[in-house]
RNA sequence: GGGCGUAUAGCUCAGUUGGUUAGAGCGCGAUCCUGAUAAGAUCGAGGUCGGUGGUUCGAGUCCACCUACGCCCA
């Protein structure tokens, strides 16, 4: 029936075995076509730019528990695929270093279109990577999967822009990007980390800016009084004076007015010193709100955008904002939103002006001043001195702070507000936050912290890019920009061209090919622009089907999706923009449930990265344990939110602690039952295994179950319960933790303590019982088992349900993975039971401890223990089990101590979850009136206890009765017992050894002396010996151990005969400690 | 600079609505048990529960501030 097992299996080739049988029998494609209710899933594509890693193991992982548990309650997985993020920066970058370019300069030369083709072509190589390591971890999904570059996945794109912009969602506005002039491109955050530096040289200038007397009405100090007084503010940056067009301040500091060489100076209160020294007079002091509305005189006059219409009435103002500090400069800070602070611009409704373009030189139009067509920091010298010859000028300086340069050229970088496409996302602020109150968050912190904190502080999505390799943008629009459409389609393009397009590559540049007469704009071309790729991956639930133009009904039963799960990071990146999307195009949320995995470090709690060597990676964890013992260590160390450090030695220890228990004791099992040829559902119909629908089941034959027997199956179908409902929640840690849990009682406890019932040689009832239990627990277990560790349950499955060795039985699934998951059987729970067994197994570590204590090794036979206990109900489980707790403590009678016994003390404590609540801030009286009890009026009050009467205590004249359960009793040890004691359990060991209790001990010994030579003498387990004994100075001990226990000596080492004699010359023979000297111990095959 | 999270034994982590003496595993030392077990049991050493202050009869847990680390944003 059964295969044998391999106790010294090593994982990672025994998997491999596994996936080779799996695409054999071509299990994965029956996982994913299996199933009726739908679940949806939805696969955030990992970008296809770089080798996999651990923390994509850990998403993966996560990803496939869930899948796996909902296929094997027969749901049927949509979405269930492979997809790939293939645009954007990363892949570009990657070909850039590949062919030794140093920017767009660079690929223009080379050519868009073979630039393209070499980013699909590296894409490729990683997915190829990708796959095997995507099979080798059992991340089972569909190959058939969405690539962001597909033509198809483009168009849905472009449909999804034009529902935009039809909408008026889509808009042109500037955007801030670190721009390097002599490259003429911007930067990403990435590459402006690269080259800054913190010790730049660069002027310091405080400047004066004169009120003038016509501020606007709502200034909230006399504006009459401050015309003519200059606002100071200090910037590195003279060149971005000519763009000034409004002077921020702080909203709640002090600002002062100051009489200083013969002018009024307006500063903040806190640093006015620090620039003028200490001789300065206050004048008056005011709120930075005081001052908002002033209007000063323009420094310069700066330049609009090309195209622009600016309104000036708004500029040259007094505004109150965060971003102004009190750390340096004056606490008034000057605005000029092209060069960087076009937030606070657009926040004041603030034109935009320039002074400096893309080449980084100044525009003509400052010509008259003398600094036109400088680069942009030559020009500071120039402006300063200007500026001072105007009088305007406080003073200057150097100053040496942090600046960015162009990592490629050591060009100094631009703040430069460029034009730039956006979604109106802000337009659906309390949408987005309505939405995402109907999302499951695990953890659930997230929801109201991160993500609900960036939905709050929502900001319109720039989604243009000047880059080459990802989604055009579908906006065509004629030469001076004065007509523009979108395009939703491949059609609609067609027809505008007029001309099939049916064999376009809508990437640039073809697409950029395209272009058609408009009669009344002129020629339409596309503007250069592409989509953030966040874009593409957003939209993946629309796209991924090619919806609207194929799939319709298949994206309506998949949107939203049940399930997803991606790690922290992702709150800004593809959580957001598939809710984003999502909530746009059809006001829900796109996904209902989510895992949010936390990152992953290394073993000193350091992120792990490239440049500091500190990679694990999966090859090394995989090849070393195998694919199953990381996962479990990732499902069972640790709750998935949190940050996990990471180590080798970690994934091993979880292997032993937990996959090699499971192993092993389904190894005691098959050894056994192969032995007696013992096969599943011999028995007396009965009931299910924990009520799977198999036919595999086994069934139980209730009447013979022992009450370990019962113990075991409700423990088994609580489990069963618990994990189910876990998964229910999306809960995986607290999962794996009671299935370790059980699986520890159930090798440390119930395999233990049963062992002689699978070895001993009647097939009766009982044997039949024990095995049927067991099989059940470890049938289930490898159901239980089947999400975290698809492996390792894979093989037990197959070889308990007889397959591995050829079984065919109609009914039952061919591998665990297309099996049904158990159901927890009702009729089998019995909590009274599981708690039974939890205070059995208390007193059972009580009594070893005491032995301990006293000394006394557990082969020794003792005559009595004695139990207290706290509360009746733990005596009411300990009797329930007592034969068990006397045979595990070697004893040989229980005995319970109550209040009728006067071997003890008693002492009370109040039960202060009850007792706290009730009488507050009494309880310190009552706690010490309790302490105070003692003697008889202890024993007193513990017998009213234990008679279920409320104890009477008078404490300060006032007479309280407190009820049974509100205060806890305990007993002192009592006197002349081996004690051991733990939350008000007492367990205590007569330590007395009768004469015969000697000789039974001695007994012991010797048996388990005689197996050890057995295994020593190389015997098989069911071999017959002739034993022989003899002992030079424990002879007298020998001989009387010998004629009290020689049958039970014979009968637990198999001996046939048994001889007071030396061993005969071949026997094996060894020398072992007895009573207080040595026997000598002969085995021979008999 | 802001938001969120994390901080508990040498290491990895639990710790329920605030409640008795803060736990587990690994590692270390000792002893024991074992004819399934790379295992298990018991004992020991190891903790100012990141810090300060507050609320409370009572704080690892709640509140405020601070520190360090991580992620995201600026």
């Amino acid at each position: 029936m059964f295969q044998p097992v391999d106790p010294t299996v090593t994982f990672p080739k025994l998997e491999d075995e596994v996936l080779a049988w799996w695409a054999t029998h071509k299990i994965v494609e029956q996982s994913l076509a299996s199933g009726e209710q739908p679940f949806v899933f939805y696969e955030g594509p990992p970008t296809a730019n770089g080798r996999p890693g651990l923390h994509h193991v850990i998403s993966r992982t996560f990803k496939d528990i869930i899948l796996r548990y909902r296929a094997m309650q027969g749901y049927k997985i949509i979405g269930r695929r492979e997809g790939w993020d293939t645009h954007g920066l990363p892949v570009e970058i990657e070909v850039e270093k590949k062919l030794g370019f140093s920017g767009k300069p660079d690929i223009e030369k080379y050519g868009i279109a073979a630039f393209n083709k070499l980013c699909r072509e590296s894409v490729w190589e990683y997915i190829q990577e990708w796959k095997t390591f995507t099979k080798r971890i059992a991340y089972w999904v569909d190959e058939d999967g969405y690539y962001t570059y597909d033509n198809k996945y483009i168009e849905s794109l472009w449909w999804i822009l034009r529902q935009l912009w039809q909408r008026d969602l889509l808009f042109r506005n500037y955007k801030v990007t670190m721009h390097c002039p002599r490259c003429g491109t911007s930067l990403s955050d990435h590459e402006v980390s690269q080259g800054a530096r913190d010790d730049v040289d660069d002027p310091s200038v405080f400047l004066k800016f004169r009120v003038t007397g016509d501020s606007v009405p709502h200034a909230g100090v006399n504006v009459q009084s401050l015309a003519g007084a200059f606002l100071v503010a200090w910037t590195t940056t003279p060149w971005t004076l000519p763009a000034n067009v409004a002077l921020a301040v702080k909203h709640e500091a002090d600002y002062v007015e100051v009489e200083y060489e013969g002018e009024r100076l307006i500063m903040a209160k806190a640093l006015y010193q620090r620039v003028l020294g200490d001789e300065t007079q206050v004048l008056r002091t005011f709120r930075g709100n005081d001052l908002v509305g002033l209007r000063y005189e323009r420094l310069f006059d700066g330049v609009p955008g090309t195209g622009d219409t600016v309104d000036l009435t708004t500029a040259y103002r007094v505004i109150a904002d965060e971003i102004v500090t009190l750390d340096d400069g004056t606490g008034i800070v000057h605005i000029a939103p092209a060069y960087g602070d076009l937030d606070v611009g657009r926040k004041h409704g603030l034109p935009t002006l320039f002074s400096v373009d893309l080449n980084g030189k100044v525009m003509p139009e400052f010509e008259a001043l003398g600094f036109a067509g400088k680069f942009f920091k030559e020009a500071d010298p120039d402006i300063t001195r200007n500026l001072k010859e105007r009088g305007l000028l406080l003073k200057s300086g150097r100053v040496r702070h942090y600046y960015p340069f162009c990592w490629r050229c050591g060009t100094p970088l631009l703040f430069y507000a460029k034009p730039s496409w956006y979604i109106k996302t802000t337009a659906f602020k309390a949408d987005l936050v309505a939405n995402n109150q109907q999302i499951h968050w695990v953890p659930e912190h997230i929801r109201d912290g991160r993500f609900g904190n960036w939905l709050e502080n929502n900001i319109d999505w720039a989604i243009s890019r000047e880059r080459y390799w990802g989604t055009p943008l579908p906006i065509w629009t004629n030469a001076d920009g004065s007509h523009m459409e979108c395009v939703g389609s491949v059609a609609e393009l067609a027809e505008k061209a007029g001309r099939s397009l049916d064999a376009l590559d809508l990437h640039r540049p073809y697409v950029d090919d395209v272009t058609w007469e408009d009669p009344q704009h002129g020629t339409m071309r596309r503007i250069p622009d592409v989509a953030d790729c966040w874009f593409d991956s957003g939209a993946m639930p629309v796209a991924q089907w090619h919806y609207p133009f194929e799939n319709q009904q298949l994206f309506e039963a998949a949107h939203p999706a049940d399930y997803i799960c991606e790690a922290v990071d992702q709150t800004r990146g593809w959580f957001y923009t598939l809710h984003a999307e999502s909530t746009l195009l059809f006001d829900r949320p796109a996904f209902n449930n989510v895992i949010c995995l936390g990152h992953i470090l290394d073993e000193h709690g350091q992120k792990m990265s490239k440049s500091k060597g500190n990679i694990v990676t999966p090859a090394e964890v995989i090849d070393t344990y195998g694919v199953d013992a990381l996962r479990w260590y990732l499902f069972a160390s640790a709750p998935p939110g949190n940050p996990r450090r990471f180590s080798l030695a970690l994934v091993g220890e979880s292997l032993r602690k937990f996959l090699l228990t499971l192993w092993n004791t389904y190894s005691f099992f098959v050894t056994y039952a192969s032995l007696d040829g013992w096969t599943p559902g011999v028995g007396t119909r009965g009931h299910g295994d924990a009520g799977t629908p198999d036919a595999s089941g086994e069934t139980q034959d209730v009447a013979a179950l022992q009450p370990i027997d019962r113990w075991a199956l409700a423990a088994l179908n609580g489990l069963v319960r618990d994990v189910t409902a876990d998964f229910e929640a999306y809960e995986v840690y607290p999962a794996a933790r009671s299935i370790e849990r059980f699986v520890d009682e159930l090798s440390n406890w119930y395999v233990r303590r049963n062992r002689r019932r699978f070895w001993k040689s009647e097939a009766d009832a009982d044997k039949q019982a024990a095995y049927s239990t067991l099989y059940t627990c470890l049938l289930t277990l490898a159901k239980l088992t089947a999400p975290f560790t698809p492996f390792i349950s894979e093989v037990i499955y197959r070889n308990l349900t007889g397959q591995m060795a050829g079984a065919q039985s109609d009914g039952v699934a061919a591998s665990v993975h297309l099996a049904s998951w158990p159901k927890a059987d009702a009729a089998l729970l019995d909590e009274g039971l599981v708690a039974d067994t939890a205070a059995l197994l208390s007193v059972v570590s009580l009594g070893r401890a005491a032995r301990k204590g006293a000394n006394l090794k557990v082969r020794q036979p003792l005559s009595e223990l004695w139990v207290r206990s706290s509360t009746p109900a733990v005596t009411e489980g300990v009797r329930r089990f007592e034969a068990d707790l006397r045979d595990e403590l070697n004893v040989k009678a229980v005995r319970y101590l109550d209040a009728a016994s006067a071997i003890v003390e008693y002492r009370f404590k109040p039960n202060l979850r009850l007792l706290g609540k009730k009488y507050g801030k009494q309880v310190p009286a009552l706690t010490a009136a309790l302490k105070d009890l003692a003697g008889d009026a202890a024993r007193a009050a513990a017998h009213t206890v234990e008679a279920g009467q409320p104890v009477q205590l008078t404490v300060d004249g006032q007479t309280f009765a407190l009820l049974p359960e509100e205060v806890l009793v305990e007993s002192s040890a009592p006197a002349g017992y081996a004690v051991a004691e733990d939350n008000g359990l007492i367990v205590a060991l007569n330590t007395a050894i009768s004469p015969e209790l000697r000789l039974e001990g001695a007994a012991r010994d010797l048996v388990r002396s005689v197996q050890d030579a057995r295994k020593h003498a190389g015997l098989a387990i069911s071999d017959r010996i002739a034993l022989y004994l003899t002992s030079a100075n424990e002879g007298e001990l020998l001989a009387q151990t010998v004629a009290a226990w020689g049958d039970y000596l014979r009968g637990e080492t198999l001996a046939t005969s048994l001889s007071v004699e030396p061993a005969p010359e071949g026997a094996h023979s060894e020398q072992i400690e007895f009573g207080d000297g040595e026997v000598t111990v002969g085995v021979a095959r008999g």
